[in-house]
DNA sequence: TAGATTGTTAATCGATTAACAATC
DNA sequence: TAGATTGTTAATCGATTAACAATC
């Protein structure tokens, strides 16, 4: 039924989605494409057009309601309703994720986080208990959880990313700088932090060789 | 003199580098654009074209030795030189940061943390000392610093990132959820974290939606 | 030399922008 | 109704892929 939407447009629909949130906070009630494109430095068409993907958000003659267009954005998104994450790997990364309170905005509750240190066992980060590796077996047989993120060295990621799969977990926002094959059901969003490191480095590089 | 690279070209660079690195590790000679192009998941013809925006790194009837190309590419990236790190914010995420000993591989080098907790005051994260904001300034004055990540709460993000500026740092590695105009001299690459999960909440939704 | 594989041009494909009729 | 602004088609632009001559 649903005609195939460009990768393109779906990474720009968070982005879209941040703005939003920004104009509800300043309680703007409207606003038109070409506003909007002034403040995202985008054309007012590129807006229009992304959008009309989905649906028509919009009225003639007056523009988008922003209350409006901001939760059919985030039905787009799926951040409406909740996914219980795990994170795999409880060091500065794994806890500096479950302290973001961002993301219970965003849908995603973080149920339990997970490590092989035994010093860090029944100790709490932004108020979720850190269970060991062997207890997580366990923990997903009663506990719903949607989503893995994986937030341990590189060499034990593939291992980690083997194990929730197995235990029939069909997502995973991985942060470890590996790359591998999945089943095609699973669903993977990478966070490479050394590719972002290297682009900036271009873009610093870039400027001096202009100079 | 040199023609314009395109963004989605530089973009897939750090990839490259990436498998290159493998390659190296596994102790791989010489690469065909038809093989990496197998491992990579892009086309042969991709490869060859991209590379050739910045020069002629192969040889007919043999293909591209990994060492040389892999060294070429991180100059054109400009990790072949040091850029001195600051970060401001040494909450989990700021000292993930300071701990990931990949960066330094990649030619960043921390030099210094900061944060307005007296309770961090001289304490050190991967071996790097936590010094309080109001040093900043004289910190910047003695020792050379051409990269801020800036790892704070949204709230104060701001006002660091016009305070590192001021300063004459040129380049922000920004982990805030903000937006902001910048000078055009500064350069800022953001990492935005919440986009990435909003990402993989609309994979996992539409996933759910075509069954 | 023959085979392999690049560098590069040409063809295709997709994404962005412009334009404007529809309509609130 | 007149003005504003969308939804949408058409035109442009850029990026990807295919093809192949050059060459190691």
């Amino acid at each position: 039924v649903d005609k195939q939407i460009s990768p393109a447009v779906i990474r720009r629909m968070p982005r879209y989605y941040r703005y939003l949130t920004e104009l509800l906070e300043e309680g703007t009630e409207r606003i038109s494409s070409g506003e909007l494109s002034r403040r995202m430095k985008v054309t007012a068409s590129q807006i229009r057009q992304d959008l009309n993907n989905f649906g028509e958000f919009g009225q003639q003659g007056y523009g988008y309601n922003v209350q409006y267009l901001h939760d059919e954005i985030g039905k787009i998104l799926g951040i409406d309703h909740t996914h219980n994450m795990i994170i795999i790997g409880s060091g500065h990364l794994g806890q500096a994720l479950a302290n973001y309170s961002n993301f219970k905005k965003r849908g995603f509750e973080v149920v339990a986080l997970f490590d092989v240190d035994p010093a860090l066992k029944g100790k709490k980060s932004g108020g979720v208990e850190i269970h060991m590796m062997e207890e997580l077996d366990e923990f997903v047989k009663s506990t719903p959880v949607h989503v893995a993120a994986l937030t341990l060295p590189k060499a034990y990621a593939r291992e980690a990313a083997e194990h929730v799969i197995a235990l029939g977990i069909k997502a995973i926002w991985n942060f470890a700088h590996m790359e591998m094959d999945l089943p095609e059901d699973v669903t993977i969003e990478s966070v490479h932090l050394s590719d972002s490191l290297m682009h900036l480095s271009y873009l610093i590089t870039d400027k001096e060789r202009q100079s």
